[in-house]
RNA sequence: GGGGGAAUGUCCCGAGCGGCAAAGGGGGCGGACUGUAAAUCCGCUGGCUAAGCCUUCGUAGGUUCGAGUCCUACUUCCCCCA
């Protein structure tokens, strides 16, 4: 990599994010010359940004910090499409009022990482005009601008066409509202570079050329990385596969843990692109070995947490990780599920138990976990399925039900709560 | 418009002479070993009031003692010809 001139191309490139760019000394030349606008598009496919998407996140946030204007762009129009760029099938279309109530989630984690006072970072909905396009005018004014053949050579799109599954029409205008997003979002605040993830680079690049052929502007690509940890690359589609941002999506607590499990290879990594520790501090934690590397680790989680959850509630998780892997005490923070007490006081199974704490997804699963000796309550194995639990298992007015040696969940009886209406998940 | 193919366990890929809860792999989960890591090895990976019962192979019918497997129609997708 070459040395760049800018802080902010620094900064990004000594911190891992940059995958590729599009004219790169421009770019630099452009960023050192003054404050520049850039924007990075989210969808709102889930109520809630994922661990993926952080590093986006941490883009726009490097931008702010280095002296430039962010833009959060929600996809509230777009989403309504909804991107087919290496997806193997057409996702599922989600109504508008899905999307509104998705983006009123997403939305709230931004402002942990962003100032958006006096206009220093934007937010702005692509709902606002994509919405109420009119369609002839549009084909007209952009689509003109567009050829078929080189959309169908995108490698984004190769990957259904190469499986010979259908790509329909409404999923292939994708790029072309996006390439109008980065048109539109130029004129209204003379934005001239888009970044993203690296599967972006196609839909960005079309942005490109509208922008010249609409403009007569000169915009910029940047593309970060693609995360490709074990769960990095499919994540949400089981219940319990995505690094949800939101609390209510994921505790802290567990949040803090998916980051306290890093693999060693990784920490380095992760250091420069999900904190904000200065890169020096970061080179001497990651050169720990052994062992020792795991202090490295609890930090990698403490911050990565404060950084979206706040402060007190990372320390928090560790404190709670402390007390129950290293002390193996019971801490009454770990996560807890509340039940009535007259259903404990009526003697609760324990697979009923595992279920009903979200540790297991029915009888038969909870029944395999007995059988593969993955089961403890509190903290003591349990080799029959059919031990019930009753109020003379409370332990400091709590049962803890373990699963495996990294899942804990207390159980916890309350008097008469609001509505038991059984379908208390996630 | 005509002709030929495809859809399998709701995470994915994928086998399946009419007796199938359905091979195999990936992924996931658990166990052993460790450092709450990686690698490796082992087990599990439809539901239930479980030696039994129930629901699954695109949808709806049909043939059959019995259908993922055969027939008909439909849906969606792919390919070729016009």
């Amino acid at each position: 990599m070459t040395a760049f001139k800018s802080d902010f191309l620094r900064v990004l490139s000594e911190r891992g994010f940059i995958h590729q760019i599009s004219d790169p000394a421009g770019l630099d030349e452009a960023c050192a010359k003054g404050p520049i606008t850039a924007y990075i598009g989210f969808d709102a496919t889930a109520p809630s940004l994922h661990a993926g998407s952080l590093i986006q996140i941490m883009m726009l946030h490097w931008m702010q910090e280095t002296g430039h204007r962010p833009i959060a762009l929600m996809g509230g129009g777009t989403t309504m499409i909804g991107d087919p760029s290496f997806k193997d099938e057409a996702r599922k279309l989600l109504t508008v009022e899905d999307i509104d109530r998705n983006l009123e989630g997403i939305k709230r984690v931004f402002s942990k990482f962003l100032d958006f006072d006096g206009g220093r970072a934007l937010m702005i909905n692509n709902a606002d005009w994509l919405r109420h396009l009119n369609y002839v005018e549009f084909l007209r004014d952009v689509g003109r601008h567009f050829s078929v053949n080189k959309m169908l050579s995108y490698d984004s799109v190769k990957l259904r066409l190469d499986r010979e599954q259908s790509l329909s029409f409404l999923e292939f205008n994708y790029m072309i509202l996006q390439g109008y997003d980065f048109v539109e979002l130029h004129r209204r605040t003379g934005c001239i570079l888009q970044m993203g993830g690296s599967d972006q680079w196609g839909n960005i690049v079309n942005g490109i050329d509208l922008g010249h052929k609409m403009e007569r502007a000169q915009f910029y690509a940047l593309t970060s990385p693609l995360l490709t940890t074990s769960s990095g690359g499919k994540m949400g589609k089981t219940a319990s596969g995505a690094i949800w941002l939101e609390p209510d999506m994921l505790s802290p607590y567990d949040y803090w843990q998916y980051w306290r499990n890093t693999e060693d290879a990784d920490v380095g990594r992760f250091f420069k692109l999900y904190t904000k520790l200065p890169m020096d501090e970061i080179a001497r934690l990651a050169a720990l070995g052994g062992a020792e590397i795991n202090e490295a680790k609890k930090i990698l989680a403490t911050e990565v947490t404060a950084l979206v959850h706040g402060r007190t509630a990372a320390d928090q998780a560790a404190e709670t990780a402390r007390k129950t892997f290293e002390e193996g005490a019971l801490a009454a923070t770990l996560p807890t599920v509340e039940i009535p007490t007259a259903e404990l006081s009526a003697g609760l199974g324990v697979l009923a138990a595992f279920v009903r704490a979200g540790l297991a997804a029915s009888n038969g699963e909870a029944r395999r976990a007995v059988q593969g000796g993955a089961v403890k309550v509190n903290d003591v194995p349990v080799a029959d399925e059919r031990l019930t639990l009753t109020a003379a298992d409370l332990v400091d007015g709590v049962i803890k039900l373990s699963q495996g040696k990294k899942k804990h969940v207390l159980l916890k009886p309350v008097n008469l709560g609001p509505i038991p209406d059984g379908g208390d998940w996630e």
